[in-house]
DNA sequence: TCATAGTGTTACCCACTGTAACACATGAGA
DNA sequence: TCTCATGTGTTACAGTGGGTAACACTATGA
């Protein structure tokens, strides 16, 4: 049973540096400690590199395949699943478990206009449409 | 200077504890430390409570007045703003910034469904639009 | 066989949260 | 006026988690 259960994760939870490589992951796809390492703007020992590989891992981010003795990491997650979940979290906490509110409260403080919540709904609900039932 | 920036910090780091007295000051508008005891269901000591007061204060969750020596806690910030807040981390964090790649993502995830997003979108945009540009 | 590149294990510090004790002040009543 | 109750201010301590890394071990190619 190496496989954990990511959805128990709180994102959220993450450092900054966790969240930091989880996005290089995300962005490249594939990679090893040492691409990561290449990737940070911040000289990091490469053995940091690999602790926090390793926890997002233990964490249910991240899985890794070997390559000829080499770890190869990948996402475990999407990053949509991801916030999705901690916008869930977020609902749950401080909007009583209202969509609603979440989304007035988006409104309310500009993170979204009227007009653009409008379009992007239209947008991805058509999307959503077009693309059918599946899943 | 006794009032913080409270956009500087960040909803999600919140303590369980912390997040249940925030919510219970959201909820009764105006608490003493002895009114969110009696409102809590674990038995905690009343320096525990103040504690946690002082600090949701310190981090701007919280106001306080003080009537007759006593400390009147009061939010600081509404539940939207602060949810709002904690939304747009997400979506900078996880989605490199696109509300877009956020709503695609709850939709996937069943967070809210296709209907219920444009219902929803409709009755907010429209409340939103009656309500007219104040602040 | 030796160096190189990679992993596994372990550790340390620090900040934050949960939890609380204790000392200090002050207003109400004896 | 003395004291008790109530409330605040200060301080503390243990647990957890994240940032950071050293060190030991292993296999592989020169």
């Amino acid at each position: 049973m190496t496989s954990n259960t990511p959805s128990g994760h709180d994102p959220a939870e993450l450092g900054e540096l966790e969240r930091g490589i989880l996005g290089i992951v995300w962005r490249l796809g594939n990679v090893t400690a040492e691409q990561v390492r290449e990737e940070l703007d911040r000289p990091l020992k490469d053995s940091t590199i690999r602790t926090v590989l390793r926890r997002l891992e233990e964490k249910g981010y991240l899985a890794h395949a070997v390559d000829n003795r080499t770890f190869i990491y990948q996402p475990a997650e999407s990053q949509r699943k991801v916030a999705a979940r901690a916008v869930q979290r977020i609902v749950d906490w401080f909007c009583e478990g209202s969509v609603e509110e979440l989304l007035v409260g988006l409104l309310d403080s500009k993170v979204v206009s009227r007009a653009e919540l409008e379009r992007l709904t239209r947008r991805v609900a058509a999307a959503k449409k077009r693309e059918g039932g599946k899943a």
